[in-house]
DNA sequence: GGGTGAGTTCCAAATAATGAAACTCGATTT
DNA sequence: AAATCGAGTTTCATTATTTGGAACTCACCC
């Protein structure tokens, strides 16, 4: 019921894309096969058939493997279609406009929380380098947030899943300390985060909700301790709420014309 | 020799992922149904495992498939890893800055051009909603030109895979015609779009090379008829090569510390 | 209340994946 | 120059997975 790899080949080819995307940097083969629970046959195979697909690169000069330019172009669709970063767009630059704070939209994969889009008070953003970039779960604003308003079955699969590192001596280091903060934040509607990453950095996070009361995202205002404290950015959540109350609304909205005006 | 699909059950489920990213749109399981060569159970299946994995996304409240946001984390990867982008960033910027004409980064996706960068004469530049786009190969500038430099047996493999849609007066519209153009650019070294894909437009293309001749991928300067014309653009090829010899260079340089500078 | 169609499950037959072992080939070492 | 080594690649009998026609569920509409 929460099988590590499954689905059969193709999760299995998948394990292999995400395992090549955690190197960071192009990888050998034999690099893979140290790290791989795959025999060399199957991995090899695996390999090929990626490569073959255009899910990885294959660089024939050096021999390595990278994941592949298939995957920018599948992004784009996902970013476009399945993210709420294009919906968001203008209600983000409007609340960076008035804030004038770095701010963070997010949603969950798997078990991780995921970037795709940001504001950063200071430089304009770098494209994919900031979009797609992943953090942990149990120890950041909009991660603690988004489990706090899911379904309670989902919110403990994916306690479950989290590592609990210590970043900082704030950080929350077990299961028990973490529901008991998502108790917290639901009852008050958004949540923090007190140094619990990066020492000097805090933050606060609202859910973006469906209709249906369904996460479909995050959205958070980080600062740091030299600058304000967590009363000041508690004082910002009215306007954070309606902005992703206008956010929600507007991807309602937006993924379905339904019917298309007309008729 | 270029199956279609094949690579086994993996290479079938990412032409489903394919599929559903085409629609540009979350999309029905009836729709895709209707527009796919596999039965019933089996495109089930495969819409489940990917859903599973992440690589789509469901909304249960529309009943309706996306493409998942772990491809933007996988993206992520591939951007900076696999693509020029990274690396070329601080050149283009100067390209830019120094022209003031739109410039685009180009790989090859299977027979596309997928654009990884660009910068915009006018406005700053859109996160994915730049990088990720494709276009064809046999109608833009960096298109042909990264043809023109591939190995006989790749770019006929390619030239094979065109469609040929005729978009302007001045669209290359069959094989003949093209590969005649591909060997004029390999003569010249860089090569043009002459309104080929869209009228009053024109752009300069040259390749980036690595060390042992590979198209890593393609640079281009566009302008419009208003603004220039092609001797005009001509004029800054010495420009734009030096700044695709620098990406390779640094490519070549990055892609591998080799030995990580040390014992 | 019967009909329709989207979505889901079943299961025997067909197919594809598996992985130990053997092989290639270039680069070291003896 | 021969032997060694190790990365990468191929083989093939065994095994497990995929396949897809058909049957089923369920909500909705007439």
């Amino acid at each position: 019921m929460s099988a590590p790899i499954g689905d059969g080949t193709v999760g299995k080819a998948l394990s292999v894309l995400d395992q090549v995307a955690a190197f960071g940097r192009p990888v050998r083969f034999v690099e893979l096969i140290a790290a791989s629970p795959f025999p060399k046959a199957t991995l090899y195979r695996f390999v090929q058939t990626l490569t073959n697909q255009g899910m990885l690169s294959f660089d024939p000069d050096r021999g390595t493997y990278a994941p592949g330019v298939r995957l920018v172009r599948l992004a784009h669709a996902a970013w476009a279609q399945s993210s709420l970063a294009p919906v968001a767009r203008p209600y983000l630059d409007a609340l960076s406009e008035s804030l004038g704070e770095t701010i963070h939209l997010a949603q969950l994969d798997h078990a991780q929380v995921l970037y795709v889009d940001k504001r950063s008070a200071a430089r304009p953003l770098e494209m994919f380098s900031d979009a797609g970039k992943i953090g942990p779960a149990y120890c950041t604003g909009v991660g603690k947030t988004m489990l706090a308003f899911m379904e309670n079955d989902a919110t403990d699969d994916i306690v479950e899943q989290q590592s609990f590192h210590r970043f900082t001596p704030h950080t929350l280091t077990d299961a028990a300390a973490l529901r008991a903060e998502l108790v917290e934040i639901r009852e008050n509607g958004y949540g923090f985060d007190r140094e619990e990453h990066e020492p000097g950095i805090i933050c606060i996070a609202v859910p973006i909700l469906s209709d249906s009361g369904r996460v479909l995202g995050g959205l958070s205002v980080t600062s740091s301790t030299d600058r304000t404290n967590l009363a000041g950015l508690e004082r910002l959540v009215p306007e954070i709420q309606e902005t992703a109350k206008q956010i929600a609304r507007e991807a309602s909205a937006w993924r379905f014309p339904d019917r298309v005006a007309s008729t």
